[in-house]
DNA sequence: CTGAAAGCGCTTACAG
DNA sequence: CTGAAAGCGCTTACAG
C-alpha cells in the first residue's frame, strides 16, 4: 500500500500555484506574501508534504551531512566525542554519518574514498593508529570539504584541529603529586609514537624539574596500547623494586585502575603509602576504590568544539583561513588516591 | 583552487561514447564489452571520477544508508550495538547515520520527522524510555520505509525485533545462584515500566519457584534507572536486614558493582557469604574485585543482526513477511563473584 | 553492444 | 509578488 509521495508539483496544482512559489514558500522567501505562505503551508501540511531531502541536496550540493572517521565507536572516549558531535549538529539542523577505521589504515582510506562521493559536506577524524601520511585526506582540501581532526591529529600538514594540552595537563597532574609530598615518582606512559603520549611523558618530566626532583628513568615504564593487562605488568615491576615509587602518574585511567588493585593487593595503602592520578576521568575512575585522581579531558566538549569548527568552515569559507588550530581546557578532578577523604 | 568535479560527461566526451555506456560499464552491466569496460574503467581512474553518490541516489531512490535512533551513543551497550550495525552495514555498501533520542519522546519524534525525507532505507531504533506508544513510526510502514528495533521494543504494533531472551537470561542466572547454595536470593530490579526489566524479574521469581524456595518480596529491591548510586542504596537496605542475603541477582551490571563494594566495606565476604551476579557484561564487571559473574548480553550481535535483518528487508521486500522477530542467545559468564577463583 | 532521450524533485536566475 | 524554464548528474526503458 506504499502510496507515491507528496510532491511540490501535487502542492502546486492542488493549490494553483508554481512550484517555484511553493518552494519559496516553504522556504519562507521574503518575496513571497504572507497569506500565500499561510496558504501553502496550511495545506503541506494537510497533505502531510515532505520535501524530498536528496533532491535539494542534489540541486543545491548541500547534504546537511557530517561524515565522522573514529578507529572504534565502542570506546568510551569516542562514544563522548561523537555524542558531543551529535548533539550540536543536531542543533544546527545537519546529521551525522558514522564510520570506523577499526584503527586500519587501510580501512581508513577506503573510507575517505567513499566519503568522496559528496555524501558529506564536511568531515571530523581521529586518525587510526596506523596512519603516519595523511595523504588520503589531502584531496579533500581540493574538493573544498572542510575538516577538522582530534585528538590523534595529522602532523605531515596544515589542518584543523582540535586537542588538548596533553603536556600541560600532565605537568598540573604530575605537580599535584608533587604537592601532594610524593618524591619518586612513577609514569606509565603510553607509546611514543603517538603524539599525545609523548607530550603526557614531556609534562610529566617537566614537572619533575621545575620542582628540582631527580628523572628516575627506571620509574618511567612504557606500554604499548595503555591497556589494563598491561598496567598489572606495570605495577608488578614496580613491586619488584627495592624501594617502591610513593607516587605514580598513568597516562590514562585504565592503567592507573590496575595500579591501584595489584597495590592494594599487596597492602599498600592507597594514598598513604602510593598516591596514584590517572588521565581521562573514564567512568570507571569514579567507582573504583579509592576513586581515581584524574584529568578530565571533556570528550563531549571536543565533539561539540569539532562540530563548531566544522559547521563554521562549512557554512562560511573565509578564504584567509587556511587552516585553525584548537585546544581545550582540561582539568584535574581530584579523588581519594592522592588525597584522604573527609569521612 | 576547486576545480569542477568530474562527471560522466566528461568521462563520455572524453573517450567518444555516450553517458549511458560509461554508467554501464562502471556499473558492470553485462551487455557492455569488456574492451569498452577495460577502457572506460582506465579514464575513470585517471580523471580520478568519483560517482555523485547523491545523484545517483535521487534517481534510483535508494541511499543505501541506515538511520539509527538510539537513546544516548555514549551509553556503553549502545556503542557497542552500533559498532556491531556500522561493521555489518559496512560490509554490505552501507552507511550509518546516527541519531540520539537522549531518552525524550519529543526529540524521538522530530528525529522520525526527520527521517522521513527519504534520507534512509531504512531505520533501526531502540525506543526512549518515554515512549509508550509508537505511532510516530508508523508512518514508515506506509512509505514502505523497513524498521528494525531492538532492546526496547515497541509493544504497541506488530514490528521486526531483535531482543535477547531476559526471562531466560534472568532465569540462568537465579538458577546459577542456586546451585551455588544460596536459599535466600535477593534481586535489585529496573523499573517495571520496562518490559524486559520485568521479564527479568519474573525470571528470577520463575527459578526460585522451579527450585521450591520462598519468594520474598522484602528481598526484591526496586530502582528508577538501575543506576550505581541507587545500587548503593539498595546494598545499605540490604545491610538493615536482621538476616543477610546470601545471594544477589541485579538487574544490570552497575548495581551488582555497587553492592559488591558496599557489602566488602562491611566486612561481608563474596563469594563466600553473599554470591553476586549482574547483567550485561560491562568492561567494569571484568575489573571490579571479585571479578563479577554475570549474563553476556551479546550487544555487539545484536547490532550486526539488527543490521542483517533491516538490509535483508531493504533488499528483498518479501510481501508476506509482515514482521520478524528474532531472539538472541545470551551466556551466563562465571567469575569470582559466586564462585572461589583456583589461584 | 551502444545511444538518444526522458526524468527523478527540487532551486534559482531571470523576466515580468 | 509570482511564474516559466533550465538544470543539477545520474539511470534506464526503449530503440536499433
Amino acid at each position: 500500500m506504499k502510496n507515491r509521495r507528496i510532491t511540490l508539483k501535487d502542492l502546486a496544482k492542488d493549490l494553483n500555484l508554481s512550484a517555484s512559489t511553493i518552494s519559496r514558500a516553504l522556504d519562507n522567501h521574503p518575496a513571497i506574501s504572507d497569506a500565500t505562505k499561510k496558504k501553502v503551508q496550511r495545506k503541506a501540511e494537510e497533505l502531510g508534504f515532505i520535501p524530498n531531502s536528496i533532491a535539494s541536496s542534489f540541486r543545491t550540493k548541500k547534504t546537511k551531512s557530517i561524515g565522522i572517521i573514529v578507529p572504534r565507536i565502542d570506546i568510551h572516549f569516542h562514544s563522548l566525542v561523537i555524542s558531543g558531535i551529535e548533539d550540536f549538529a543536531y542543533k544546527n539542523g545537519y546529521n551525522v554519518t558514522i564510520f570506523q577505521s577499526k584503527d586500519s589504515l587501510k580501512r581508513e582510506k577506503e573510507i575517505a574514498k567513499i566519503l568522496q562521493n559528496r555524501m558529506v559536506d564536511g568531515i571530523i577524524i581521529c586518525l587510526s593508529i596506523e596512519t603516519e601520511k595523511c595523504d588520503h585526506f589531502k584531496k579533500f582540501d581540493k574538493l573544498g570539504v572542510p575538516m577538522v581532526f582530534y585528538d590523534r591529529v595529522p602532523t605531515d600538514f596544515d589542518a584543523n584541529k582540535i586537542v588538548i594540552n596533553d603536556f600541560e595537563s600532565a605537568f598540573t597532574a604530575t605537580e599535584h603529586l608533587i604537592k601532594k609530598g610524593c618524591k619518586r615518582i612513577g609514569h606509565i606512559a603510553g607509546s611514543q609514537k603517538t603524539d599525545i603520549f609523548k607530550a603526557r611523558l614531556e609534562g610529566f618530566k617537566a614537572a619533575l624539574q621545575k620542582y628540582k626532583l631527580p628523572i628516575n628513568q627506571d620509574l618511567i615504564l612504557y606500554t604499548k596500547h595503555l591497556g589494563y593487562e598491561e598496567g598489572v605488568i606495570c605495577a608488578k615491576k614496580y613491586l619488584e623494586f627495592s624501594e617502591l615509587p610513593d607516587g605514580v602518574f598513568c597516562a590514562n585511567d585504565y592503567t592507573a585502575v590496575s595500579v591501584i588493585q595489584i597495590f592494594r593487593k599487596h597492602g599498600i595503602r592507597i594514598p598513604q603509602d602510593v598516591a596514584i592520578v590517572g588521565f581521562s576521568n573514564y567512568p570507571i575512575s569514579k567507582i573504583i576504590e579509592p576513586n581515581l585522581t584524574t584529568i578530565n579531558d571533556c570528550a563531549f566538549q571536543m565533539g561539540e568544539s569539532s562540530a563548531k569548527l566544522l559547521i563554521r568552515h562549512i557554512e562560511d569559507k573565509d578564504e584567509f583561513i587556511n587552516s585553525e588550530s584548537i585546544t581545550l581546557r582540561t582539568n584535574l578532578i581530584v579523588r581519594e588516591s592522592t588525597q584522604l577523604s573527609d569521612a
